[in-house]
DNA sequence: CGGACAACCTGGTTGC
DNA sequence: TGCAACCAGGTTGTCC
């Protein structure tokens, strides 16, 4: 589910609230949250802490603590992490519970349970997980026209794979790639070495329009995405192809196609995107 | 290196 | 209505 602008959309929601606050309490639901404690250590590892800031780094989550631990949260496919009251009945699927001394909970509820925390504790270096190996932040400096040139040069993967490799450029998952694709009018399955210097420039482009305004319009809500406060996003709303087979493109009126890439669902024009036509032998006419 | 696919889970939608 | 098949904003590991 949440892709950088959804994850970025609930850093800023719960940022005021998670820093400053002393954790008071923490109640694990589902042991298998996470990924490298035991629930009692963690109880008693962060319980009395407070809260000193809150991070993103592509689809990660990063609240420091006081201790200087910190406690990394990746939300997957249909994580919502929200900021409750207490008096609100636990819903189905909760995996755990951080009581607040600010009178509120942050609960991590997730239907299908691939969500998951990290414990970082301080003396330990090395970010967990795929943290410490994301591309730069596509929003951010390092994320260039000839940076995103230098990753499809040579390269015969095919474009939108390429933008889903969060080793590469982090943040991006399957809406964000098609959206950005569609704008740009790249067919997804060009191989990243096949584009131009202008594409490319569209492309990078596209990508941080997409991104910025799906910010602006507090993420994309398809199902199960809400925000640090339990509300849902609006960019759905703003989609032009993701979601939308057999509905008729914007620009030129054909049907919105479906097709799978990389065993992702895959939604594209296929006209304003159409499939760069093969080289042609040299030599023959 | 690149691609295909299963695994981790549950539930909603689609089609017969 | 029933039931099976397919689908899902992600990541990781395995196999070819």
């Amino acid at each position: 589910m949440p892709e950088l602008p959804e994850v970025e959309t609930i850093r800023t929601g719960l940022e005021p609230y998670l820093t400053g606050s002393g954790i008071c309490d923490v109640e694990i639901l589902y042991p298998k949250v996470l990924k490298d404690a035991e629930p009692e250590e963690v109880r008693k590892r962060i319980c009395g802490q407070k809260g000193v800031s809150l991070k993103r780094r592509g689809k990660y989550l990063i609240w420091e603590l006081s201790s200087g631990d910190r406690l990394v949260f990746h939300l997957r496919m249909t994580g919502q992490l929200v900021l409750t009251d207490p008096q609100e009945d636990i819903r189905k699927h909760t995996s755990f519970i951080i009581r607040l001394d600010a009178g509120l909970e942050l609960r991590l509820t997730d239907t299908r349970k691939f969500a998951f925390m990290y414990l970082w504790k301080k003396e330990r270096e090395s970010p967990p997980g795929s943290l410490g190996e994301l591309g730069p932040e596509p929003l951010e400096e390092g994320f260039t026209p000839v940076y995103l040139r230098g990753l499809c040069t040579d390269s015969k993967t095919r474009i939108k794979n390429l933008l889903l490799d969060q080793a590469k450029i982090a943040g991006i998952g399957n809406i964000y790639a098609d959206e950005s694709l569609f704008r740009a009018g790249i067919n997804p399955r060009t191989p990243a070495g096949e584009l131009s210097a202008a594409d490319l420039e569209r492309l990078h482009r596209t990508i941080r329009e997409i991104l910025r305004e799906a910010i602006a319009y507090r993420g994309t809500t398809k199902r199960d995405y809400l925000d640090g406060f339990g509300a849902a996003g609006a960019f759905q709303e703003r989609l032009l192809v993701y979601g939308r087979k057999g509905e008729k493109c914007v620009r030129c009126g054909r049907d919105i196609v479906r097709s799978v890439l990389g065993s992702r669902g895959t939604y594209y024009c296929p006209v304003c995107q159409r499939e760069k036509a093969p080289k042609k032998n040299k030599g023959r006419e």
